[in-house]
DNA sequence: TTGCTTACTTACTTACAAGTAAGTAATTTT
DNA sequence: AAAATTACTTACTTGTAAGTAAGTAAGCAA
């Protein structure tokens, strides 16, 4: 019975991406799951314990992503990432580092960590990406790849937030417009 | 004794900013204030009354800045939109926007439009000054001016919160490459 | 078949959050 | 001088959060 754990896992991530690490509660897993709150203690212990393997999960699954595309040529494994963030949008939701920023001061350190950890796995990636595209010319861009990479995550992580209270069309006015200003050529 | 529910909504706005809405109790207000947590119910009912107060603040503020700011060039108006979120990290503070969209959800129709108007004010406005300052020919910019508005107040809103998690630096790294992209001429 | 582990439930505890009703002292209005 | 208003405090209530101790049913292991 692994299944539920990972049925918890998956709960309190999309909870997260909702409500916010703060605001979501034991009850709101244990009660569609039809389980009891201490339940989910027995596989997580506190509450910090879930949220980290929360966000675990979430770089183990972009560290897999990423090594699948790594055979792409640099503008596409830009645009899956893009597909990535859009299906989340699709899905109403934000991203984790976007939901978890502001609350980082209210984490213990293990998870304040993982979070840091998920975020330059984030920002390694794209750096590498932007770096390699645009020795290739598939990119276009002044400054330095790694400096370009945080524009890049930054809009992304943003445009999922401001998509929530500006309305659903902010996303796709900026990520559409961030896309072309990479692929530009001056 | 108006200065009781002003020093109540300065603590309140810093305490949005720092730990989060959903995360902030009125006995973080009330301990420092040295008053209990009915006095603070006694000038805002609920919790509800008090966000609304710290985001109508924040617009109100918002509105004298850029009133002052408009005979100014252009370039200069958008310098002193940057200087406003560089006062803010320096503080270790990250935007109102930036720390309310995640926790969005959560809150009562009320407080959900007036941080919509509160960011359509931002968006507004910004594109506002970009729109006249292509024109006079401080920017250059492709696309629409309300998209590029979008695009930099998400790069600089993102740029706080990722401040946090990846260190202080970031924050200056995104800023100067996005304002540096804003003068470029191509 | 006895014992150990897994995956829970039952039934709590402790803490703290938001909110309220009733009272009060000081000031302002009539 | 009496009445009302302002800005609170005292002392609650209600609800819910995270967390825990003890018990149990099912499966497997020796």
């Amino acid at each position: 019975m692994q299944d539920t754990k990972e049925k918890i896992v998956a709960l309190a991530d999309q909870l997260i991406r909702t409500k916010g690490y703060n605001a979501f509660s034991y009850k709101d897993i244990s009660d569609p799951l039809e389980i009891k709150n201490a339940a989910i203690h027995y596989h997580f212990p506190t509450k910090t314990d879930l949220g980290i393997a929360v966000v675990d999960f979430e770089t183990e699954r972009f560290k897999e992503h990423t090594a699948k595309w790594s055979g792409m040529p640099e503008d596409k494994q830009l645009k899956q990432l893009f597909e990535t963030f859009n299906r989340k949008h699709k899905e109403g939701l934000v991203c984790l580092m976007g939901t978890l920023s502001p609350d980082y001061k209210t984490f213990p350190e293990p998870l304040q960590e993982k979070v840091t950890e998920m975020s330059t796995a984030f920002a390694d990636w794209t750096s590498q990406c932007l770096e390699n595209g645009r020795k290739k010319g598939f990119f276009a861009f002044d400054g330095d790849a790694y400096d370009r990479a945080l524009l890049v995550l930054s809009n992304l992580l943003a445009s999922l937030l401001m998509s929530r209270v500006m309305g659903p069309k902010t996303y796709g006015k900026i990520s559409a417009q961030l896309y072309k200003d990479l692929l530009k050529k001056n």
